[in-house]
DNA sequence: TCAAAACTTGCACAGCGTGCAACAACCGTG
DNA sequence: CACGGTTGTTGCACGCTGTGCAAGTTTTGA
């Protein structure tokens, strides 16, 4: 796999736990008394660590809260650069951001989807989370195709599969409040959906 | 034109010069000490007004510098909203975005684009702007529309418009340090590029 | 076993964002 | 013009945020 210099030591874990452990008790504290009306302190305090703490893993509340959108980019990069390089792009990644419905958690990322919705913080995360998984994209893009392909051309490709696919995610977070067996499937289906019709340059209303 | 119910007096006036000028007031420091080291007292002092007035206009310094970009989406969405609607969808929005680069500033826009890149408030609060701009186009074209066509549909189409024209900026700001006379036309061709590249479903890397 | 390296914590401090109440500017009406 | 209602501005107070720093504590590797 792609293991990068990787020490698995007991600070490893530690560090892992307790930005887990973080995440989790922002999640927790969101649930229970609604998005943007906690402090710091507060999460803090469920997680059993220190306020400065805190903030040596987070820059706030709501990138903590941002965790599981994180790593769900995380995992969708990672599929993506372990595709094999010889079909067309688009399909490429048509079947890369499709695997991605595969991840934990499933439910709680419509759930932040929809958290966002009414907290302009975490709105912006998200976005920021997602922009940075563009330009990490592009390289890799970039560096799989070489320098004969025009700048413009792969970031205007990337950006628009990522529109497509956060899209499709909105659409099912939007119809889809308590997930059960099929709801990966159901994504999954929706992110084919949204992929192909960029695929067809949107000639079809479908 | 659309004007919604509006009462020109004095009031209205002196609200949009207060917010121009906190606006000019912290592009003029960001410029001068760099975005993201200087206070809101700072530009309030500059603006002439008080600290607490400051944040009746807007969020954050941040939110102050993005007003340019702001405007922009705002001129954006009028013109697609004037287009005629006998034309292809896809169409319709190349003319409509790419008609947009005769905004006034167009310099301070790439500006904008380059300030960003080192500052990840200022960055959320412009991808911020967009996903609001977004949201305001899907509903204008849904309107357009009517019920005949599904929602993920209209939501990928204008996402993935948002992205190329968004990539052209970036695109015509990293290569445009100094705007002369002939910079906008290179922002249209760019954008009529990267529009025409989605409509062909990016098939051809050219 | 031990010293260096890495992580946590408390503290202090500047700055942020907002509710509130007093004040000032503007507006329409008579 | 005058005057009351409306709308915008300002200062103040208060809790929260985010960060540098230095003193502890844990982990690591030898």
């Amino acid at each position: 796999m792609a293991e990068t210099t990787e020490p698995p030591g007991r600070r490893e874990q530690n560090k892992i736990d307790t930005r887990r452990a973080i995440a989790e008790a922002a999640l927790t504290l969101a649930r229970s008394q609604g998005p943007g009306s906690f402090t710091v302190d507060q999460i803090a305090a469920h997680a059993g660590v220190s306020r400065r703490t805190f903030f040596n893993y987070f820059r706030s509340a709501e990138d903590a809260l941002n965790l599981r959108t994180e790593s769900f980019l995380e995992l969708a990069i990672g599929i993506f650069a372990a595709q094999p390089a010889g079909l067309p792009l688009l399909d490429t990644m048509i079947g890369a951001f499709s695997a991605t419905t595969q991840v934990e958690h499933l439910g709680a990322h419509g759930e932040l989807f929809r958290m966002a919705a009414d907290n302009p913080e975490l709105l912006r995360a998200q976005l920021h989370s997602w922009e940075r998984a563009e330009t990490r994209i592009v390289q890799a893009v970039e560096e799989r195709l070489g320098d004969g392909v025009s700048h413009l051309y792969v970031t205007a490709l990337v950006g628009s599969v990522l529109s497509c696919t956060k899209a499709a995610m909105q659409d099912w977070a939007g119809e889809t409040p308590e997930p059960d067996d099929a709801s990966g499937a159901d994504l999954e289906a929706r992110i084919v959906r949204a992929l192909s019709l960029l695929r067809d340059g949107f000639a079809n209303p479908a």
